[in-house]
DNA sequence: CAATCTATCTATTGATCTATAGAATCCGGC
DNA sequence: GCCGGATTCTATAGATCAATAGATAGATTG
């Protein structure tokens, strides 16, 4: 969301100015730090001093952007949900069987790995560390996620496409399970890429292990 | 500061064993409170003081049981993750087919859950903050478990019984993913209960989501 | 009863961490 | 070349935390 946002109609005299695309740059740069510094050493785990030390600047220098910890964590996790249920949505409304969107949701869940891998990793694993407010925030956005996943399932169990005796919850937490797992290990002494993996799981999950498989 | 060996020669064979059987059971009473922390609010967020307070004593006296936090953790992922491999091995040695082998892993992975829970999700989601050392002795366990895994999955492509393409690594991977993300959610506003989970989870592994399943 | 052992306590140290206050510096536009 | 806002710095408060040292109460033993 970019849309620059003209002055309102009583802003008094001084003019906002050209620096706003630098601060913006800024700011994203200092959150690129906090995801990779919460993804790699937790929440807990991780000071705001390291989180500074890689940007090269002091540590109080930060609360010049965001106004607590507790803050930035909600920022990087937002940053981290963002996009997944806009892009389920819309595999989930293609006009394709509902075994090729449970293909295409796959696809799209590992996805960010590739961009923004820091944010997801951290959304993942340090969303429950977040302050009440913040984490209804943030399970607001990724409960409605997980009913676009499971209103896939239960399309493709209504048009007789998929088994009959499937629990569409049970099944979405096992996609979202396997789909959480490759974040902890991809890019670590793995020789496997996203596209592979999203590819050899959705087999996975539509045709299971057996020599069924199309 | 540990002794790192006890006094030369006069160990004296007078057992004062009496004692022993209080001391293990208070050792375990201090262990299951640490796992219980750790679990719930991670190994840093958690502090020993939080320990203390479940056990009703004093932050300092833990250090009677444990010479530091670290150990601490150590001891809590040992607990969690000793008996995956015995237990994963005997259902590999079974003769029964690949199928009956996967569904009996995906068994054996869930059901401590139902006694150890604490002390599995700590060693899952804890175990990359274990200092070098202790990392090693968890891992060496944790990766012959995966061996067995692996090995299992081989056997039934090499017998035909599971699709060719699959990469026995991958389909590990799936396994374990799928698995450990039970751990999050089993026992928290949900109806499902472990037996049943692994039930149908082994089911989606074994032939998939789609109407082929047995 | 005396000696020893076990388990816990009190008291404290030093390190580390988040966050605040206010001063200094940088930089573009006039 | 100076002004004003944007950005970063210094210094420090205040809290928490892991860990150590030494004392002590209660049980066990001899």
């Amino acid at each position: 969301m970019k849309t620059r946002r003209k002055p309102e109609l009583q802003v008094v005299g001084t003019s906002p100015r050209a620096s706003a695309p630098n601060q913006r740059r800024r700011q994203s740069e200092i959150l690129d730090a906090a995801a990779k510094v919460f993804a790699q050493r937790g929440y807990y785990g991780a000071s705001t001093q390291d989180i500074a030390d890689i940007l090269g600047i002091k540590q109080a220098s930060l609360y010049y952007y965001f106004p607590s910890k507790e803050i930035a964590l909600e920022r990087v996790c937002l940053k981290g949900v963002e996009g997944f249920f806009e892009a389920a949505s819309e595999v989930a409304a293609k006009k394709i069987t509902a075994s090729e969107k449970v293909r295409g949701l796959v696809e799209a869940h590992l996805a960010p790995l590739l961009d923004r891998a820091d944010f997801v990793k951290t959304f993942l694993n340090e969303r429950q560390y977040l302050p009440p407010v913040s984490r209804k925030k943030v399970g607001k956005l990724s409960r409605a996620y997980e009913k676009v996943i499971e209103k896939v399932v239960m399309e493709g169990i209504a048009s007789g496409e998929f088994r009959k005796g499937l629990d569409p919850r049970l099944m979405t937490l096992a996609l979202l399970g396997m789909c959480k797992s490759v974040a902890a290990w991809i890019g670590k002494e793995n020789p496997y890429k996203v596209p592979e993996v999203a590819e050899q799981y959705a087999r996975i999950l539509l045709a299971g292990i057996g020599k069924a498989g199309r």
